[in-house]
DNA sequence: TTGAAAGCGATACCAG
DNA sequence: CTGGTATCGCTTTCAA
């Protein structure tokens, strides 16, 4: 099973192996209109036999390179890695191939962004918070299309949850337990300069809507998008307060965070609710057990290559995809329950 | 900020803006030998004013790509994402982009390393189970390090856990909490089809020395490598068993699902004590707790760009890495503790 | 040190 | 339906 020769199989081979001309050969590979079956037959088994595959590179030159590309914010975001799975699953057959350009959190997805422009995909997805000027200049140049993005362009288009009534699930989730001090502890507005529409934005305008409604006082803690940052805001939260409390969290990855702090201060999930945003697969692990807002990201991912798809189809209106929100009910979050009483001491 | 012209700035226009011939141009953007630091200047302003970016299509068709390329074989599973999140980063700043072709687990990275090579990656790394063979033809045509594969290759380069010794830690640090019954639970053969080169073949070979050295009787349960095979082959051998079991999991992920079950039956750490193997963040987790066998996957993400580099530089001679494995003793594991006396009625 | 010109391997137009 | 040929944007000799 040799994968090609040492110096490589053209196009050129293939042609001369069958007794044809490279533009038929050419023809065949793409199937496009205007072959023979006798010539398909030829051809075909030439490519067998020399196990000729066509160089990406070259084909980028003059048509297509058969590739959609991806850009990711963060790889170790389990969320992330959804999207990954479904695009690459529903390209499965088809001619096309996924390659992931993973964002070093540091630059924002620029690089990455332009990494794959220069690799001519021809088709982008980006979850990243690049500014949105920047993405209609890309939008004119190849398909795009944006995951948890609230802006409707036309030259993109675009695939979000709906944010506002997830926040206002989660909001009514906790609330309806009993909850009546209900704290959202989301990214700092740096760490999110999308603006107004990325989805921890519209995520915390939410929750002050849903609080507002019902009465109660928004409260929102903003903290650095590294690992432990929700765990520490959680200390800071869960330390000094006296009753109990919901906290619902900007995604579950800090989420888990959160419920490390909850854990470690020994509190009952009456004492600290927690929900998240995500529904990642640990969510529902039995030692998590997470109360989570459900957007499938797997789902988003098929949406996303059909939408791709579609453009290099030829189609040019945008189409923008709302992705519902369900609440997902577990462990993490209980009736409130009153913490005992603390001596004065509260850690020295 | 534009991105591009409309028709895309090509390295001509550069050449004309600055007054200089394609040629020079060239050699400013590899920064080659031989150009005056007079002409450098100008073409570096000619480059920024028009927002020049090369075409990796056209620069691939002659020179290189600055590509390297890593296959995953999935993307679900946490401990590829490290690698991955590695390097990443120890590529910041290089003129080199990493690209990743997420394998879809029933094709067995097959079509995502043909990808990648047809994109004329300048490196690719692969942690998948193809087989050896393959491996060696496409060592010859381009740098290769693969992950995980235990396998001196002329051809390429390799980086291993030492998974015989991280197999001897798990069981020893088993045996020494006191568990006299110790019980593998791995990948089936077929999921496998490395050869005796595998991870998991390696590990598996690994315990049962261990167990043997020990006076032990190696059990080795052999599961599907899907999300919910592990909790079910847990089920089933917690389900049977009477006294207190330690269990070697082949990968944190299985062990994330053997801690399923044993939270499902309400087994303490002591009568179901469970090893993983990957240190996966998670473990980590106080609601997870999970002992594990730590190999670091980012350190490997940086082996194996280093190693990659090194080759594009000129290196020949291959170079094997072997990284230490080591135990992160959690909760999970504790001495063993006997189960109290079932009735008769073992689930009717 | 610089630039003119010859490819790299495909695609696409257009004539036969 | 088939094939000759110009062409894509860059790198790389090789002369000047």
């Amino acid at each position: 099973m040799t994968i090609q020769a040492k110096r490589s199989v053209t196009i050129e081979d293939v042609a001369q192996h069958a007794g044809v001309s490279r533009a038929a050969v050419s023809k065949v590979i793409r199937d496009a209109y205007g072959v023979s079956d006798e010539m398909r037959a030829k051809v075909q088994s030439a490519i067998t036999e020399l196990d000729y595959r066509p160089r990406v590179a070259a084909r980028a030159m003059r048509g297509a390179s058969y590739t959609l590309g991806v850009e990711i914010p963060s790889i170790l975001n389990q969320f992330f890695p959804k999207v990954i799975n479904g695009a690459t699953r529903s390209l499965t057959g088809s001619p096309y191939q996924l390659i992931v350009a993973p964002a070093v959190p540091e630059d924002d997805g620029f690089r990455a962004i332009e990494a794959l422009a220069d690799r001519q995909v021809d088709g982008l997805v980006t979850i990243t918070r690049v500014p949105v000027a920047w993405l209609e200049t890309l939008g004119k140049q190849l398909p795009l299309v944006t995951i948890g993005r609230h802006y409707a362009s036309v030259n993109f288009d675009t695939i979000v949850g709906d944010d506002l009534t997830g926040a206002e699930l989660a909001v009514g989730h906790l609330y309806d337990l009993g909850h009546r001090r209900i704290v959202h502890i989301t990214l700092a507005e740096s760490s999110d300069a999308v603006g107004a529409g990325g989805p921890h934005h519209v995520r915390a305008e939410g929750f002050r809507r849903a609080v507002e409604r019902r009465g109660m006082t928004p409260e929102v803690v903003l903290v650095e998008p590294r690992q432990d940052a929700a765990t520490e805001a959680a200390r800071d939260l869960l330390d000094t307060a006296d009753g109990p409390v919901g906290i619902f969290v900007a995604h579950d990855e800090l989420a888990l965070g959160v419920l490390e702090t909850v854990a470690e201060l020994g509190l009952t999930p009456g004492q600290a609710s927690v929900v998240g945003y995500d529904d990642i697969d640990l969510a529902a692990h039995p030692l998590i057990s997470l109360t989570s807002i459900n957007q499938s990201g797997t789902q988003m991912g098929v949406i996303a290559v059909r939408l791709l798809l579609e453009r290099i189809a030829g189609r040019t209106e945008p189409v923008h995809e709302v992705v519902a929100p369900r609440v997902m009910a577990r462990r993490s979050s209980a009736a409130p329950q009153q913490r005992p009483h603390r001596s004065a001491d509260a850690r020295p």
